[in-house]
DNA sequence: CTACACGTTAGAGTGAACTCTAAGTCAAGC
DNA sequence: GCTTGACTTAGAGTTCACTCTAACGTGTAG
């Protein structure tokens, strides 16, 4: 079991993120006798997961539908299907972001070559001595 | 020379939009003897470029600073070394970017691919017959 | 037992990038 | 000439995702 501070550090996280991820919806730590928050290893792979769907800039509001599904499922009510279709559109969504990066990083790449034509001697960043 | 409404179409931006980027600096349209904008072709090509830039969240401070130094730059003064750099820490942004949303796809996929192994008769959203 | 680092809360503040409003000007068609 | 619709401006408002503040409670080392 880890304390916010833990999680902060292993997922380089600030704790007030953390806190407000919990006050949207996305994290739901047990807490010890004095309110403290605790949270396992499912809570800190679930935060993990969470932090890459953000990179991939799905809302916090999609996020959370996701975890209203999974709070939702039960033997009665199997919510999995809906919980697949999220993520079906949000791979969507990825891929075109993926697509619209690709294309841009060819036109840069382009112009920085135009730019070089002009100045022969001067080798790319990563290549200069330091 | 295009109205402020046709390169909006042209472009799929507001013109709300195109104007907030003239007020950051980002664009320089002539103007008509009664202050209507005109853009030409260049700007167009420009602002389809900005865009571009924006699409794989260059900062529009950023995209000023290119534009400052493209304006600054005369025989006695190059700044295109400079505007070379600024669009290989772009380069650069955009690939980090890139590796991103290749490792979040995968991913997701994975976690796809063990909802489909719960729901066999499910065909993926793009298989489905409409 | 006390210092103090770390935890808690509600709610306010921030920054980026739009997005819109209101009040007015202008140009073209009837 | 008049209506209609597109244009103009300064500046206010919105949304998103944090990010921080203030005031207070907790737990452990010396």
């Amino acid at each position: 079991m880890y304390t916010i501070s833990e999680i902060s550090q292993l997922t380089k996280t600030t704790a007030h993120t953390i806190r407000y991820y919990e006050k949207e919806g996305l994290l739901f730590p047990t807490r010890t006798a004095s309110g403290i928050r605790r949270y396992d290893d499912t809570q800190l792979n679930w935060l993990r997961f969470v932090l890459r769907l953000r990179a991939t800039h799905m809302p916090i509001e999609q996020i959370r539908e996701y975890v209203e599904l999974f709070l939702a499922s039960s033997e009665t009510h199997d919510t999995s299907l809906e919980r697949l279709r999220l993520l079906e559109v949000h791979q969507q969504n990825v891929r075109d972001q993926l697509a619209e990066l690709a294309q841009t990083e060819q036109l840069i790449a382009d112009k920085i070559a135009a730019y070089r034509k002009l100045h022969p001697s001067v080798a790319p960043e990563a290549f200069r001595s330091t």
